[in-house]
DNA sequence: CTGTTAGCGCGTTCAG
DNA sequence: CTGAACGCGCTAACAG
């Protein structure tokens, strides 16, 4: 080694007086050794500034102590939360996070020949469809560790999922607003293909179909999770159906959206039209009104992913199904504050 | 190998009836090949599904093709921005990004034996003060390549940094609140030790004393960057100087804080009290009334940051500073509705 | 309790 | 244009 390049376990050991396999028993507190020598070492290792190099570790022991997270996209309010429990939980068990968002491009352009590779990982959470089924597939037949997050496995194939109520939390916040009695209630849907968003707008239909009211195709329009398509849509739906009296948002993202649109059309929230999100989002209760949503339980849900799949990794074994609850949070956007509380 | 295991270059090798130095030429693109050859080593390679491990390849080639970023925290509006930039300019230069976010632990109890290390890294993007003094001398000793976001290097140390006008940004905040008429202009700061903050509040203390107003240390009060820390001290500050007519606040968030402090005071914001942020946050428009604030460019911060680092790796020289531009973006939270605007 | 040694999977000379 | 052989830095038997 010289000044421009990083000593080795040999020079520790060199410089410790002992050998590189002592070097490495203390490093990961394997095997028995001497507390002078570990002493000795443990210095040697600090006058150097010594650390050890990774992928030789990984390559010689055939362990990354590394967890891998796939997901679409990190710019994102949704995201902070869950990486927040997914951190958490990883750093826990000591192992390390390597995240790598895929921002749509197909997983196997970019992760084969690089460092997020399986070889670099003991496991990997997959969130949304950020790799394809063949993919997973492939991963899975060679025993891979995989935890799903937000979607579902590939038909005949049985990968353990996290998830939350979706389903649940909408049908409990559209019997909410019927209770406040309204009665033409829009939706403005997520994604297609997106699962949490398909759950939500059913959770919307049965919600509906359970109190005796019909669902009306026209008054499901696309907000596809973002404020500018959801703003443009509602614009549309305020236009051609003038009368009805409460907007469902599939996320707080579009239904922020929406509370624009209906500004700008003139009416107000409460007052003339009801308004409801979904997620909690940060945004939400700074939207003027507070919006009414229901509460993900995003941070839960990043922790749950990273237990499951360290536990898959250490036993083999993990939950199939991890089906976390949701809230509804009664803000100001639908007029009835706190009506149900603590009586 | 067997099924449960992944296929080696070897394994390449031996089905495309070549030698593994033939399958590493064509993996990367090195050294002559015929295109007959290319042809069955790719075959073989999908065939198999083969993807290098890129531990050894690191170890082997003494490259990584990665670079690395050491950010504080990554649950943050401002760090989607800049995190876009970054990614965006990594990936048009063909390497990967690893973000290691230290959540307040000190580097060195985290990264020497983790993944994230100098061995995994061809040079890292350090932002703020997310790796100490010492721990930089180092690095740099040992001629690794580092860039410096938002934070300035050791004394006596030169080392590429990156960072936007934060004090003139800030002047021009206070130089606009003044001609909008106002005299006493509070200042909710930023962090102690945060290069950013110190910058914005010497910006505002410059245009105060140009303007021949005094900088009153009682109009001073912290905000942390934070919006409930902020709405605390804003609250007092209501109370102890009533007759405050404008408060400009070091950051978004903390400007969001102050502005639930004044509505809770039962004051209105433009009317009774200006209030002004800085960065151009996601949340600044959205607000209630939509805030006037300083507009950051943070991605374009991440993209200068990443070019540089790569720029270093590759020429081994690389800008002592690069200092981008801010920006006022007039909204209506100071009552000023484009005065200025191209008469 | 400690040292010796043989790979881990790959890139890279150097021959041919 | 292609193959053989060595070594990157480290861990994991196996000796002693």
């Amino acid at each position: 080694m010289n000044a421009t390049t990083h000593p080795t376990i040999a020079d520790v050991a060199q410089r410790a007086g002992v050998s590189t396999a002592t070097v490495s028993r203390v490093i990961n507190k394997s095997g028995n050794v001497t507390a002078d020598t570990i002493a000795r070492v443990q210095a040697a290792i600090a006058a150097l500034d010594y650390a050890p190099h990774s992928g030789a570790r990984i390559l010689a022991s055939r362990r990354a102590r590394t967890i891998g997270l796939i997901t679409p996209t990190i710019s994102d309010l949704f995201f902070t939360d869950l990486l927040r429990g997914i951190e958490q939980t990883v750093y826990e068990h000591e192992y390390t996070l390597l995240i790598h968002a895929t921002h749509g491009r197909p997983y196997d352009d970019i992760i084969p020949m690089l460092p997020l590779n399986h070889h670099n990982t003991d496991g990997l959470i997959i969130f949304t469809n950020s790799v394809d089924d063949a993919r997973l597939q492939k991963l899975h037949a060679r025993h891979f560790p995989l935890v799903l997050l937000h979607r579902s496995p590939p038909a005949g194939t049985a990968m353990p999922c996290v998830t939350f109520e979706n389903k649940d939390g909408a049908f409990q916040m559209t019997a909410h607003l019927i209770a406040c009695g309204h009665r033409r209630i829009a939706f403005v849907s997520g994604p297609a293909g997106n699962e949490d968003a398909g759950w939500r707008e059913q959770g919307y239909r049965e919600a509906l179909a359970v109190h005796g009211l019909a669902v009306d195709p026209a008054l499901i329009v696309p907000g596809d999770f973002n404020a500018v398509v959801a703003a443009t849509a509602v614009t549309h739906l305020l236009h051609t159906q003038p009368n009805i009296d409460a907007i469902f948002a599939a996320d707080d993202e579009s239904a922020r959206g929406a509370l624009a649109a209906i500004r700008q059309s003139g009416r107000r929230v409460p007052q003339d039209i009801a308004l409801a999100g979904f997620d909690d989002s940060l945004l939400s209760q700074y939207l003027h009104p507070p919006l009414t949503t229901v509460r993900a339980p995003i941070e839960a849900a990043g922790r749950a992913a990273a237990a499951q799949l360290i536990q898959l990794i250490h036993t083999g074994h993990a939950d199939p199904l991890t089906l976390l609850p949701t809230e509804l949070v009664i803000r100001e956007s639908c007029g009835w504050v706190l009506v149900n509380s603590e009586q």
